[in-house]
DNA sequence: TCCGTGACACAAG
DNA sequence: CCTTGTGCCACGG
């Protein structure tokens, strides 16, 4: 056991998601990085796929702002509903990032949607 | 303790 | 734009 503080890492990804408010997305990778480990982007994907009780799983999206594969494709659909419902923007299958991803302490980074194009 | 796993990211074709 | 290959990391058996 205690292995350099075993899942010391994963229960930081998972506070950290928690902390993500609906209607916001992180990717693995942005996530890892908060954690102190810009490279383990896979580890945190790992700590999701174990899906720990009360953490917001579907708010972790990829670089691309997609839905990642995984086992069971009805998650994927799950994941895609959630979001869509708490008012996430999807373009062409793809969460639009600049308007959705969450920033640390961060108020509210979301560009002028008056501004945005007709369609 | 060592090895395989995997819901990623990035570079190259 | 899309597809394929490689690198990286932490966890579980």
């Amino acid at each position: 056991m205690r292995r350099a503080g075993s899942g010391g890492f994963d229960h930081e990804v998972y506070a950290l998601v928690r902390r993500v408010p609906a209607g916001r997305v992180v990717t693995y990778g942005q996530v890892a990085a908060l954690v102190g480990a810009p490279r383990a982007a896979r580890a945190v994907g790992q700590a999701m796929r174990r899906c720990a009780a009360g953490v917001p799983w579907h708010r972790v999206v990829n670089g691309r702002g997609g839905v990642s594969r995984r086992p069971n494709e009805s998650s994927m659909l799950t994941q895609r509903l959630l979001l869509t419902r708490e008012g996430v923007r999807f373009v062409r299958g793809r969460v639009d990032l600049p308007r959705h991803r969450w920033i640390t302490g961060a108020a509210r980074p979301r560009v002028n949607i008056a501004a945005l194009p007709t369609a």
